[in-house]
DNA sequence: CACGGCAGACTAACCAGTCGGTATGTGGAA
DNA sequence: TTCCACATACCGACTGGTTAGTCTGCCGTG
């Protein structure tokens, strides 16, 4: 029944039209908002028809999962990479705190999809999301345990506020972050990353 | 043009059907989402028709910008009584800090409405709260920078950042917080304020 | 009787998704 | 090489359904 309909699969060979669809549907998804946006304007602002969209794509809540699994494989991945690495707890924290600061900035389109337009997704898609979204938030924790349990961070908070802490943050750069302002991607992530790193100084 | 139009004044004697609206309104946008309520399920569970939503409010956009004036109003007065006290900067800070957090927690459905649907406004009235929210902003980061200045405070990181680190933490919450959970308000407020004032430290 | 407060049918606009049709490309048989 | 069969890629008019907002009129109260 999908003919060649491309679900929400890895990663390779997308054709041009669907990938500039895509990458059209989250520009605007990101201006305007999810429903604000119709499939029409999708398509006229890409160059095609609806005909096309629908031949790459089941529906338009398709393409908003589209955007999420990307962006989650992505900040799992780093994730991942950074908390297996060799190094002390403290760096790793430092690390991966700042890395998910930079790549937030560097896709805040997707993030701002992300952050306000989840609810847009039916249950089943949203649960799936949620259930990406935890594995990444247990992950984290885990590493902030760690370092709680070697004494280089402090026990004061509860692992899990202290990650929902530094997400606020990065859920909130949506929000004011602006490319043409003072400070670089880069330059935020340090920052954020410090500020977490001292307040769990024990 | 307005007749008993109730356009978005100060506090008082509001009507106990606009009232009703109002409320039926926040409840269903912070459920559904501003877009996917429609005005006929507003005036269907407040059990009114719609002649009388369009006799109270001008627009479906008004009860939303409704629930934005009455949070700010909310959150302004009491920042400015906090930061007004007469307590050492450290202190007056961290009371600031946790109750914005209570605050927010308290009125879970206005805060998400807040934070997710801002972009729904027109561009006038989405200025209009913007602007509200950085008086709100400049206020807290005075109170910052009165600490930093006055040396309890660490510089390493500019005022604005601070600020912004703090609130995506409370922005944060409507997406996490669950009243049934382990933590009440006051204790997860008194974490995320101990973890500002912690990374603060000189 | 005048008017605020409200009912509810109505309208004009819009939108996601469908579907029959067309163009382009590819592989194999004659 | 020519021609046919078939699939992929895409077009765009159309449909069924929904929505915000309007408007006429009723009804109880002062």
């Amino acid at each position: 029944m999908a003919g060649t309909r491309d679900g929400g699969n890895g990663s390779g060979g997308t054709k041009p039209v669907a990938r500039r669809l895509l990458a059209t549907a989250t520009r605007l998804f990101a201006e305007q908002g999810y429903d604000r946006t119709s499939v029409q304007e999708i398509v006229d602002a890409a160059g095609v028809t609806k005909g096309a969209l629908y031949h790459y794509f089941g529906s338009k809540e398709d393409l908003l999962q589209e955007v999420y699994s990307r962006v989650l494989r992505l900040q799992q991945e780093r994730l991942d990479a950074f908390a297996d690495a060799d190094a002390p707890v403290e760096q790793r924290v430092r690390e991966a705190a700042a890395d998910v600061v930079v790549t937030t900035i560097e896709n805040l389109d997707d993030a701002s999809i992300f952050f306000r337009s989840m609810h847009h997704l039916s249950p089943e898609k949203n649960k799936q999301v949620r259930a990406e979204r935890r594995r990444y938030h247990e992950r984290f924790r885990a590493l902030i345990e760690e370092g709680q349990r070697s004494g280089v961070f402090s026990t004061a908070t509860p692992a899990d506020l202290v990650v929902d802490y530094h997400f606020g943050s990065v859920h909130h750069l949506s929000t004011w972050y602006r490319p043409e302002g003072p400070l670089s991607p880069q330059q935020v992530a340090d920052h954020l990353a410090d500020l977490l790193l001292r307040a769990l100084r024990p």
